[in-house]
DNA sequence: GTATATTAGTTTACTTTGCGAACTGTTAAC
DNA sequence: GTTAACAGTTCGCAAAGTAAACTAATATAC
């Protein structure tokens, strides 16, 4: 793949958000060495920092993917032995989910790449534009969470939406 | 699905503008009633905005995606009627993709959805901030770029892996 | 001018991923 | 104890990306 990167002015948000979500995961698998790493690295990180108390559920809403598709995730990860499943004392439905030590051996490349991604695509924007830029997507992705809980007067001709 | 929206303050970067993504494209879904248009509006805006001068790949190069899942779309989008394929005139080897008037007729309403969504998710911002956000992700789309093109070596925290 | 290489588009086959439905085992509700 | 709800699994299907081989048309080299 050679292409990309057409200045295109006129690109829609959804299309520019779409091409940079790309670049970035392409950044990471190249700075993470571990393929596995490099793709499930959220996964990963989110691990370590709940340490033992995250379920498959759990994952699921956080990371927002199917739970089949979860199941098959995390089958590969156990097989490659950087996470793995354990019982949970209290309720027998519940699968811990752990990382391994190679798991956890992991975790620093991971955070060095997401520091080296994040600081490269910020390059050129002073810190008051890039914290502002971190504050207005958890604001736009608030606003996208409500518009979907609300019952939404589906398709309103033209202008007539709440907002 | 019910779940999302946890509060996640520690959620990575790419996590949140996936989530973003996927808000999004579900809202303008959402907003559009033909299944079709929803599903390929930056497309077809891209063929209304550049009427009679795109190639299929051209279309390859803009949205990012591959041409034999573009020759799929394109079927796809002729046979419900939306848009056609015209011999070029000057090279026999491209093909001309035009809206059909059917497909014409779309355009206002994917306009009148894109405003929509982009005003409801801007929605709390200032008109100063939204400005700047889009600026922001302009100038990060540029910076992930010029990273793809750079044969990057950055920084090789382990074993150094070319490529 | 002919041979070769390149390009746009297509086809085929493979893989990945998400999704729905049905299933097991476990806990909660009554 | 029966029933409902939930976590996780399995299966089958459909959508979408990828790679390789192919056709047709054009460009380049000689």
């Amino acid at each position: 793949m050679k292409i990309t990167s057409i200045r295109c002015p006129d690109l829609p948000l959804s299309r520019r958000i779409a091409m940079i979500l790309k670049q970035y995961h392409g950044q990471m698998r190249k700075h993470i060495q571990h393929p596995l790493a490099g793709k499930y690295y959220p996964l990963l990180l989110r691990l370590d920092s709940k340490a033992g108390h995250i379920t498959q559920q759990d994952l699921v809403e956080y990371l927002g993917i199917d739970k089949t598709s979860m199941v098959r995730i995390i089958d590969e990860l156990v097989q490659a032995n950087l996470i793995s499943r354990a019982p949970h004392p209290a309720d027998r439905r519940f699968h811990q989910i752990l990382l391994t030590d190679s798991g956890k051996a992991l975790i620093p490349e991971i955070r060095v790449a997401i520091n080296l991604v994040n600081t490269s695509m910020m390059n050129g924007l002073s810190t008051a534009e890039s914290d502002q830029f971190i504050l207005s997507l958890q604001h736009i992705q608030d606003n996208l969470n409500q518009l979907d809980q609300s019952p939404n007067n589906d398709c309103l001709p033209a202008s007539l939406k709440v907002d």
